[in-house]
DNA sequence: CGAGCGCTTGATTGAGTTCAAAAATCGTGG
DNA sequence: CCACGATTTTTGAACTCAATCAAGCGCTCG
């Protein structure tokens, strides 16, 4: 995840804490919604959309960040649900921690930085989403997280991918039937 | 687009400018991008995939910011276009402007909102692309953005939302033989 | 050991694309 | 201001990719 140093110390707004597979640390709508930093393990942000399924946002493995994002000028509100893939050890900081008023100078442009990446993976799935066959997106997907398909399940990939998972074993078949 | 008035501050580093409808603001890859507020008129952002089609990312009317990411610890470039659809008058901001080491404590405040809304907005369009059909995304587009019908061409709506023109056209007289 | 979950595979269906051509609109120069 | 060419939009037919429906297999965990 690069040199965060600064903007992820731990101080009195923040924990260490362990999560079981499975284990939800936050659900819709919470309030005080906190931000993670992943020392081991393996978490994801989803939602749920008005037809009950389930769209992975984001998966978030060794030193990476995930949270929902605040937006308190906004009507818009998204409910993202945060849980755990695998057990996992997770720092835990406080909003308070990313209050942005409290932040310093050198904090604020990490933060911002780490927004800017995520702006510029938001557009590239956006691009990919309106431009690539499920095929194109699968292999796209190997090559970004080459180590994801073996701790995630592959419900959860085509999840993330945007397709069910009935065509993603399809497209695998195929791949493997070439080579 | 709220009241961002500090970090649109006029100064040395920014001027306005005046561009016809066609004009490019932005080509791919140009080094030193900047970031354009919208005093009045159009613009656009998108990119063209490998098989050259153009995909809109943004629309920007009048209040809001456009601009492409700036991503120096990130080898991914999104090769970014920005131009007009009407005739426009645009407050330039140099790269400098936004260059975070520059900035004050509340300048990089209302940048790291801004930023905010965008990953917001991204995040809930990759929802949209993954979960709604073309019908259901030209409704919500239309209730979102009620006025840009009139002023941008129907091709482009259809780029916005992912779809070919034809297919946005058949929705369209699906819609109107409903009423 | 059996129940349940996840993955695979195949048949069918449907939304949206592609190809093609006609109709409408726009823009520009005379 | 009109006319003509160019671009956009509409419409229709054929096709394609991925979703849905459905059945069967294999593994794990209780």
């Amino acid at each position: 995840m690069g040199d965060f140093n600064h903007i992820l110390e731990i101080d009195e707004n923040s924990q260490i804490k362990h999560f079981k597979k499975g284990e939800i640390l936050q659900a819709e709508g919470q309030k005080n919604s906190s931000v993670y930093y992943v020392k081991k393990g393996l978490l994801r942000s989803y939602t749920i959309d008005n037809k009950g399924k389930e769209h992975i946002i984001t998966f978030a493995s060794e030193g990476w960040l995930i949270s929902n994002v605040k937006l308190a000028d906004l009507d818009i509100t998204n409910k993202v649900f945060i849980d755990c893939i695998e057990h996992s050890e997770v720092i835990v900081f406080d909003k308070n921690h990313f209050d942005l008023s409290k932040l310093t100078n050198l904090q604020l442009e990490e933060n911002t930085r780490l927004l800017e990446r995520r702006i510029a993976v938001l557009e590239r799935r956006v691009i990919m989403l309106m431009s690539a066959s499920a095929k194109d997106r699968y292999n796209k997907f190997l090559k970004t997280h080459p180590e994801l398909p073996n701790r995630v399940p592959q419900r959860m990939i085509a999840s993330y991918l945007g397709i069910t998972p009935q065509s993603l074993s399809t497209i695998k078949g195929e791949i493997a039937r070439k080579s």
